[in-house]
DNA sequence: GATATACGCTACGACTCGTAGCGAAAGAGT
DNA sequence: ACTCTTTCGCTACGAGTCGTAGCGTATATC
């Protein structure tokens, strides 16, 4: 995408230029859409040229993969002490972050066109969904060390379990607030959090 | 979209271009994907001049719209003699159309430009999300006529827990099936099953 | 028949994608 | 100080698309 190492001669590219490009995309995605997402649009939003866009990214799928990848790379899980407080808690993150208009618009163009594109498809995959999943395994570890959860006996279940959850996390609060458009209330994210500790926490440990 | 009722002079519309249509832009849709489908392609798949689609519909995302909503009202609810039954049931009926590239491309490419035009998020909650919660509500309805979940006790609670399961149930279903790429297994299902009925069951009444 | 609509075809203006060429700017190496 | 290399902004281009308009023709009702 970017160069892998700074050119050593010529006049270097403009810092702030890439910071600048990416949160215009997410911008006009916002406003317009995959289908009125314009590369001149998006060039002027920025302050650059055009050829400056396609000097960068090699084409539009590569440049909204870059944008969306930033946005979701904010995600932190907390460690809260409990189980329940730290689900709580990242969903609530996650919700916020969908929440952003920005967001919504370019993560749900982004996810369409990777439907018919496999080489964006596993750019997304890679870019995007993999490294998420890191939400999950750090609160799971947290809550093994806390005696909340048993731990792992089968590298293979762990893995599928991990998956999962995964989905099942990200998959409801996607929908929730992107297709229906509800907005994710404390309450709605405590029901959630009891719909998925049920099974986890095992009769009489959840709360 | 068609006239309100057939005009009573003229030329009659060639009834079977409208199915012809609507196929022709879903398989299109998989193919090329939002940005990629023509309409000028549609209308050759089709086998009708371009000017007919224009003459039906006014344009590219009330077209989807409708082709999308056609597909989606083949879904039913069985009653199979337990909540856990149907459930699967209906997961791996959703999970077959959601297979069908066709359906996969044109949903997320349809969610996608309804985050940015509220006219057309409408005309999506409208002819697709709200007709399938009737999948929940008979679902529930079955359950609660055999036993195996109380009867309603306040009617903004039962309203509250339909969207919820509907919210759970579409958004992990798509989000494995159309972002994660996973396809959903026997053993997926019924996993996920499992995840939903306990807390629905409550303590000893899950298998 | 007269009327009214749908149909297929062709052409059109406005727009976008992604590329190419230009002169100028801004650094690194000698 | 001078050269070399790369980036920059600008303009223009060919190919392709959207959505519309006009034409002659087909197929129905009154």
């Amino acid at each position: 995408m970017t160069p892998p190492s700074g050119p050593r001669k010529g006049r270097p590219r403009n810092a702030d230029a890439d910071g600048a490009i990416l949160a215009a995309t997410r911008e006009a995605l916002a406003e317009l859409g995959w289908g009125g997402l314009t590369m001149g649009d998006v060039a002027v939003r920025a302050g650059v040229a055009k050829t400056t866009l396609y000097r960068r990214w090699p084409s539009k799928n590569e440049l909204v993969v870059a944008a969306v990848a930033e946005q979701l790379d904010e995600l932190e899980m907390a460690d809260l002490g409990s189980l329940r407080a730290d689900i709580e808690a990242v969903v609530a993150q996650f919700a916020s972050l969908l929440s952003a208009p920005e967001t919504q618009a370019a993560l749900l163009a982004l996810f369409a066109e990777a439907t018919r594109d496999p080489l964006l498809r596993r750019r997304v995959r890679e870019a995007i969904i993999e490294p998420q999943k890191r939400l999950v395994l750090a609160g799971r570890a947290a809550a093994q060390s806390r005696g909340e959860l048993p731990l792992d006996t089968c590298e293979e279940t762990a893995s599928a379990a991990v998956d999962i959850i995964f989905d099942t996390v990200a998959g409801t609060v996607v929908h929730r607030m992107l297709v229906s458009g509800e907005p994710a209330t404390p309450d709605w994210i405590s029901s959630f959090a009891t719909l998925l500790l049920a099974p986890l926490a095992g009769i009489g440990a959840g709360t």
